[in-house]
DNA sequence: GTCTAAACGAGACGGTACGTCAGGTCTTGAA
DNA sequence: TTCAAGACCTGACGTACCGTCTCGTTTAGAC
């Protein structure tokens, strides 16, 4: 037997050499994705088109990627990591100043901001699109992306109960979704306007309760 | 000059008589969307597919529609009405008892039942995510579906009020996002399971709010 | 037995009453169909062309011709008729001054010019050209037009032959394509130029012969 | 620099890299479009036809030929040279035994096979058809097809004038269309029968002329 | 410092679906 | 019933991308 058919009985063809990938070919294939999910919207985004823009042939995205789908993910994550190690250890950890109402509308407002701003509201609408309607890459987004950010909610809210600020009994994981889901939802479905008033008025809401006291 | 000449004359070749359309070919064709979406998914449902299973030239579709979200929106709306008038007036109004909590739990046991529920979930599924993405669709949808729905929860909202069980200064609108909102991020996104519980819970926190009283 | 069924069972649908055929329509038909060959050739002539041009359903065409081929070749038997009845008696007979090459020659000119006459060139090459390949068509269109006049070629020979001009073994039928067939040719096929000069030279080498005497 | 690289900076990418070029599906294409041809004929042969009988992709069959035409013109060409190449060197010279109605007369007769032979006339009545009418089509069938056949006429009669069998001042070009258009004419309009005994007749006629002596 | 195997750019390939268009058939309403 | 109008079904058009598959050409690790 060849040595290197030993070497290839070890490594199946579909999982190429990692070690050996390029980094400027992978750089240059999330700008491109992108730029194009930004410009011309996801569905008008093309494997070739990608692939075209990166100035890379197709098969190196086939080779590493299975989807367009995935392309954009983890473009996106990239982006995503890139503009958090820009924005320092804020990404860590929700403001907690002991005032529970005043930190949560404080973090809505940025969140407010940060849905109007163009270059992340392309892509991110894109993949929340295709998550819908794709399982897979929903959970994955969600996990990669969404979760993350939720998690800093519940921390946020346990430190809250603790403090008493918040009923012992609630859980946490489903209390943020009465500030958070509202906002997603109009933001994904264009089921209204997003503004400071509207995400304050939610705090309150979720904090107080609609019912008298 | 007869009548329907002005008509005629107001009418370029791109909006054909709508008086001859076959009434035929729109059903099938509205069937034909739906079984496709239902059983291949939303992204591999074509325009020839649809034409090929309603037995009908690709053109009859391009004529009266003027792209495959519209065909599916159009088709989806039709199925609605259908199922609303089989329910009769249930769709006309929330049931009120007189017990807010228990009326909404109702209502959204009933949501649960109905996301779970296929025939239902693959068109809505595609026509949401396409609406994501696609602003105008995305209005339409929310406009011809959604929001008749959410109003039945404005009403039954005011209704409470007038009884004393909700604040007089809540809007009744952002309120019950409270409760709608989650429910529907999590069957959007698979941000978490949807269960009887669930959506008792999210009543039970929108009403008395998380804080201590 | 429904009266409308006893009235199909004694008409054919395909032999519509001709009695009530509207000459004005005929009329119209023949006009659109030969202006239209003219004017963007046979194959882009379409049936809806000559239909809408003519001021005249789709349907009223289909009911009276079964292709497109048999309106233009009628159409242009029908102007061949107009034009042969204002020539006058010319069409009944070759000139016969007793000198055969001169004859030939100057009737050889003449079509010639009918050659090169823009009103005639697109129908009859129309036809021609779709006789090539639709035999039925072709052999219609040969015993209607070309026959007729290659008659007139007969007759001339013959009364050469009787006059001692030309031998009485040959086959008059044979001999005339000596001189009419290369000029077809070159028409039809664009194999080389059409002058006097030429036909000139195909009368005396088909008479003459072209080896030495 | 690479010869090959600066041949590339010349080519737009309209102008596909020929080295690359399949074998395999040039020769299908052919095979599928003379295929077609003969069957149902040069226009109900479609692009899509030859690119399904071929087991190509149509994109390759647009690739490399600009029209339908072209496609199957160059079939034909093809056909043509592979026929010649089989036959040997007789697609070089008419034969020349002295005798110059002999030799005419045989070539003639070996013509008259060539035109009853099924796999020849269905593409080449098609194309001769087409050509008619589009007259740049046509001219290209005759420039590559029929010239250099006739060419070979030409050479044969010059050299019977150099044997004193041809008076000198007889254009051959001219000469030999005496018995080869009334051939082509009754093959390709159906004016008459085709025979050994027509071909032996023209040559008679057109040697010794039809004039008395 | 070679050697060599894999990743790379490029792009041709067999396909699918697109949206447009033309053509023959079928339907409707006016005369 | 004929006719005009035009919606219908069919299917070919030429284009855009798909995902696969070679081609040479880098390129980077092992010898």
């Amino acid at each position: 037997m060849a040595p290197n058919e030993s070497a290839r009985s070890t490594r199946d063809k579909h999982t190429p050499d990692a070690t050996r990938r390029s980094e400027r070919s992978r750089r240059a294939i999330y700008d491109a994705a992108l730029a194009l999910v930004a410009e011309v919207g996801y569905p008008r985004t093309t494997i070739e088109g990608i692939a075209a823009r990166a100035g890379v042939g197709k098969q190196t995205i086939y080779r590493w990627w299975p989807s367009k789908a995935d392309v954009v993910l983890e473009a996106f994550l990239d982006l995503s990591e890139q503009a958090a190690q820009a924005a320092g250890q804020e990404a860590h950890a929700l403001p907690d100043t002991g005032d529970l109402a005043a930190d949560l509308k404080l973090v809505l407002r940025a969140t407010v901001d940060e849905l109007h701003d163009p270059a992340f509201e392309a892509p991110s609408r894109a993949l929340a699109a295709e998550g819908v309607v794709n399982e897979e890459l929903g959970r994955r987004f969600v996990a990669k992306l969404l979760e993350p950010q939720l998690r800093l909610y519940v921390d946020r809210l346990r430190s809250a109960q603790a403090a008493g600020d918040v009923r012992a009994d609630v859980d946490p994981r489903i209390a943020l979704e009465l500030f958070v889901s509202p906002l997603a939802q109009r933001w994904l479905q264009y089921t209204g306007p997003i503004s400071y008033e509207y995400t304050d008025t939610l705090v309150d809401y979720a904090l107080g309760g609609i019912a008298p006291r």
